[in-house]
RNA sequence: GCCGGAGUGGCGGAAUCGGCAGACGCACAGGUUUCAAAAACCUGCGCCCUCACGGGCGUGCGGGUUCAAGUCCCGCCUCCGGCACCA
């Protein structure tokens, strides 16, 4: 044994291609403008929704999608598109700044470290980002533009203070985030926390909720995707109405209503808790009542007060409301004025016309107060017990239903019964609105975005509050750094930590008064609301991004991300786009064109017989079953997420240095369709891996003697007709599946033409090699480009087109059909490709004869290329 | 409760427009090679009956449409995700 053998070494190959790919710069994205920029090409942007950089490194979850963009990016190359595939940070966030007061470093430094260590380990991965724009939100030249763009919301009346509640937890001295507040209580310590009132900061994304909306429907996005969006939206239309407080001249009550049709059967009102109007219209004798009640209220989290409070509550406030619908005198139209929590403040009016017979909740709340359920329908339908409930105002009707007669007003000018249900609430709106006492209302469930955190790690906000009010910093004075701090831990009051870096907060404005500069920072999602534009022109130092680079990449051509933004970063970021759009700096309304969400990368865990999961590192694994390691207590496998308490955690390292990043790729992409949710499966991976190294010895023989590549490879050959026609079916067959993200698919057929390669190695051509390197790189790029470079393909294999497919080598001669008998496949025949439908009836009779016989064929049906079906008697 | 998505061999999955269910990979079994092992290569592999030939059953469950259903329709069950007193 005297040479090292020359076996398929990713350890060698993947560093030296990687390093040779950043040398020679051949993922650089050219912008209009720029030297080699070529008009004629296609442009294309493909994007993932870029990483916050945790201490914890790559997920194997992470290089799933951008394998993914990857692999989409350089076939998108390899058809001939000029590619924009960016990757850069999402660093401002909490996590960061827990770990450092934990830990007592600054998170500019945590921050840098955790950039560092995903860089290298995407790096190792051989993605074919465009290092060159890289950008952090948390660079003071990204965050330099976040505070430029929020100037710009601000002048457009988008952003203004008000006082919002947050949840403010007094044994930690902090404000918490509502995800950190479980029950009302914190998730750290588990001590008790209240809902103060505190100046915020706050976008008005309502003004477009309608354009948020309509603009959703000619995206690509997954259905179920953009009904998400579109119930967040929560789009809701029909009328506001205005109800007389008896006893207080002038004040009215507001409700919204989707049906104002059922105004006949409206027997009180709610107010929502903490309405405006709810200390007016209270009497003297109610008012301990009502106050304690909006205390208990106050304590409760919206989820309370929602989700586990099935049980309705409420107090009568003493007022006493007018139906508008009936005469002044009629006692049908006087109502009581009640609050209950099951009203939001903050949706419609806070406030409600209760009609029992027609919604199920004031049904439930009249029937618990004893308050009276007036019938106004008179249904008709197949269940004739149900109807007369109805009737006698026993039971509630949420379904369109016939009025009753009596719906209708004294002087005739409103009668329902007999209209449809949109008729009646149209008759009705106008009804009102005839005599000023409601109008049509379209409202949204959205609310406006809570645009500030009370925190140190995010960008501040361009501000100063002077004597005179608030004042922005000028554009040339941007951006506004974060004062260098030592101690950023929460203060005992629930203002920002910046409250403390004295020196930064009291500061002279423009015309040299003092001022005091916002201590709120942003929230996360500021950053990441536009940075798919500044990868369309990173180093712009005079604008955010120039109209050119975004005028030519926009729109986001492929966005691959987890369901997590579904709403929160894609709806934000779609809003910023409008902004950015209505004050003429972007030519797009929406950001991104396609939307896919991958799945989860699940992964095994084991559960004992109480149904608790055992660490993986007291689980004995033998073959297809598992004991405790200690216990000998036989354990049922699951799937689950992966998780650190589990310890079923893939590090995505690990997998590299074992079997190196195209195996890691391969393997991610052929664990099943993009878009499920699947196990990771440790012993599968050696499958694709297998699978690189056969595609590796078609070209390179064992020995080192015997040459880089086999003799057969060196001389010039045709090209073996079978093998030939394998290829061709192979490219088509990749082509398409990657057009339609179906990699696992297209990785098959790769393994099936590696497989008929390798029966008929010695005939295999250079020239096919070459192509099946081609058709490799954009999932195995690294292996492909050496192959490619050993083959002496001609200049990088990352820069080379895409193969050419011949449709003719697609079709077969001959094809095999298969015959039926009542729709049961008897046998099968083999028959020209072009044969004539007579020609295959006569051969798949002769095939099928044993089981014709005897019986009378009443109708033969011919499906070309596929089957043939005889029904018989 | 409402709205999505899914359920296919021992496992991950394939079947793109109603046309041969189980491609491809894993696991498993047998074989070739080897002093041996690993690796590699070859063969088999849904379930049941059968020495075999062959046959029956089979895509969560129950019905239906069709020459033909994993795919379409109706009614259920289970799992996953989202929303949840939004008037």
């Amino acid at each position: 044994m005297a040479e090292a053998k020359q076996t398929y070494d990713p350890a060698t190959i993947e560093p030296k291609w990687q390093a040779f790919w950043r040398e020679h710069d051949v993922f650089r994205a050219r912008n209009p403008g720029d030297p080699d920029f070529d008009p004629r090409q296609p442009k294309f942007y493909a994007l993932d929704m870029f990483p916050y950089p945790s201490a914890a490194g790559l997920h194997v979850g992470h290089p799933e999608g951008y394998t993914a963009t990857d692999i989409v990016s350089r076939w998108k190359r390899a058809k001939g598109c000029n590619v924009l595939h960016p990757m850069g940070w999402d660093a401002f966030g909490l996590p960061a700044e827990q770990y450092a007061i934990q830990t007592n470093t600054h998170p500019a430094r945590t921050t840098a470290a955790n950039i560092a260590t995903f860089r290298r380990q995407l790096q190792r991965l051989g993605f074919s980002y465009d290092w060159s724009r890289e950008i952090s939100t948390a660079d003071p030249k990204y965050f330099r533009w976040t505070q430029w763009i929020w100037k710009r919301l601000y002048e457009r009346g988008l952003a203004y203070e008000s006082n919002a509640p947050v949840w403010w937890c007094e044994a930690l001295g902090t404000v918490l985030a509502n995800d950190e507040v479980v029950n009302g209580r914190s998730e750290r310590g588990d001590h008790a926390c209240e809902r103060r009132p505190l100046r915020q900061w706050l976008l008005r994304i309502t003004d477009y909720a309608e354009r948020l909306l309509a603009d959703l429907e000619p995206l690509e996005w997954s259905e179920s995707l953009k009904t998400m969006q579109r119930e967040w939206i929560g789009k809701s239309e029909g009328a506001e109405i205005d109800f007389d407080v008896l006893g207080h001249a002038g004040t009215r009550l507001r409700a919204f209503t989707t049906r104002p049709d059922t105004l006949f059967g409206a027997s009180f009102l709610v107010l929502a808790p903490e309405h405006p109007l709810v200390a007016e219209v209270t009497t003297a004798a109610r008012r301990a009542a009502v106050e304690a009640y909006q205390k208990a209220a106050a304590a409760k989290s919206e989820l309370e007060r929602t989700d586990l409070a099935k049980d309705k509550t409420g107090v009568w406030t003493g007022a006493m409301a007018h139906n508008p619908l009936f005469a002044a005198d009629d006692p049908r139209g006087r109502i009581p004025v009640w609050i209950a929590d099951y009203v939001i403040v903050t949706y419609g009016t806070g406030a409600i016309m209760a009609v029992p017979a027609g919604d199920e909740r004031d049904f439930a709340f009249a029937r618990k107060f004893g308050l009276p359920i007036p019938a106004i329908f008179a249904p008709a339908t197949s269940d004739a017990e149900a109807d007369a409930a109805v009737a006698r105002g026993e039971r509630c009707c949420t379904a369109e239903a016939p009025y009753a007669a009596h719906c209708r007003t004294a002087d005739g000018t409103l009668a329902l019964a007999g209209r449809s249900l949109a008729d009646a609430k149209r008759a009705t709106i106008a009804w009102l609105e005839a005599r000023g006492r409601g109008a049509a209302k379209v409202t949204y469930r959205l609310r406006d975005w809570l645009f500030s955190r009370q925190r140190y790690w995010g960008e501040p906000f361009p501000v100063l509050h002077t004597a005179d009010g608030v004042d922005l910093v000028p554009d040339d004075q941007l951006p506004v750094e974060l004062p260098v701090m030592d101690d950023f831990r929460p203060g005992g009051t629930p203002e920002s930590p910046l409250v403390r870096a004295r020196e930064w907060v009291e500061t002279l404005d423009a015309r040299g008064r003092p001022a005091q500069r916002e201590v709120n920072t942003m929230p996360g999602a500021a950053g990441s609301s536009w940075y798919f534009l500044r990868f369309c022109d990173p180093h712009n130092e005079r604008e955010f991004c120039s109209r050119a680079a975004s005028d030519y990449w926009l729109p986001v051509d492929l966005y691959v991300g987890g369901t997590e933004h579904a709403v929160g970063h894609l709806l934000y970021s779609r809003f910023w786009t409008k902004v950015l759009h209505d004050d003429g700096r972007v030519g797009v309304v929406e950001p991104f064109r396609k939307l896919y969400n991958q799945g989860m990368i699940q992964a095994f865990a084991y559960r004992d017989a109480r149904g608790a999961i055992v660490p993986m590192a007291a689980v004995k694994e033998d073959g297809d079953t598992a004991v405790h390691a200690t216990t000998g207590e036989p354990l049922e496998r699951i799937v689950t997420k992966m998780s650190k308490r589990y310890g079923n955690v893939v590090n995505p390292d690990q997998v590299v240095d074992e079997y190196g990043a195209d195996t890691l790729r391969l393997y991610e992409m052929y664990m099943g369709p993009l878009a499920d949710s699947k196990p990771w499966n440790p012993k599968d991976v050696p499958g694709v891996h297998r699978f690189l190294q056969r595609s590796w010895r078609l070209a390179v023989p064992e020995f080192p003697e015997h040459g880089p590549i086999h003799a057969w490879l060196r001389a010039d050959r045709a090209d073996e007709p079978a093998l030939e026609r394998a290829l061709h079916r192979t490219i088509h067959k990749v082509d398409g599946d990657i057009e339609r993200l179906a990699f696992n698919t297209a990785i098959a057929a790769m393994m099936i033409f590696v497989n008929e390669a390798t029966k008929a190695m010695e005939r295999l051509s250079r020239s096919q090699l070459l192509r099946f390197s081609q058709l490799l790189q954009p999932f195995a790029p690294h292996l492909a480009e050496e192959l490619w470079a050993r083959l002496g393909g001609e200049g990088l294999l990352a820069r080379a087109p895409w193969p050419a497919v011949d449709a003719k080598l697609l079709v077969d001669d001959e094809v095999e059909l298969a015959v039926q008998v009542l729709g049961k496949v008897r046998t099968r025949i083999t028959v020209p490709a072009d044969a004539a439908q007579d020609v295959v009836l006569a051969a798949a009779r002769r095939a099928a004869a044993a089981w014709l016989d005897g019986k009378t064929i009443q109708k033969e049906i011919v499906v070309p290329k596929k089957l043939v079906n005889f029904v018989v008697r």
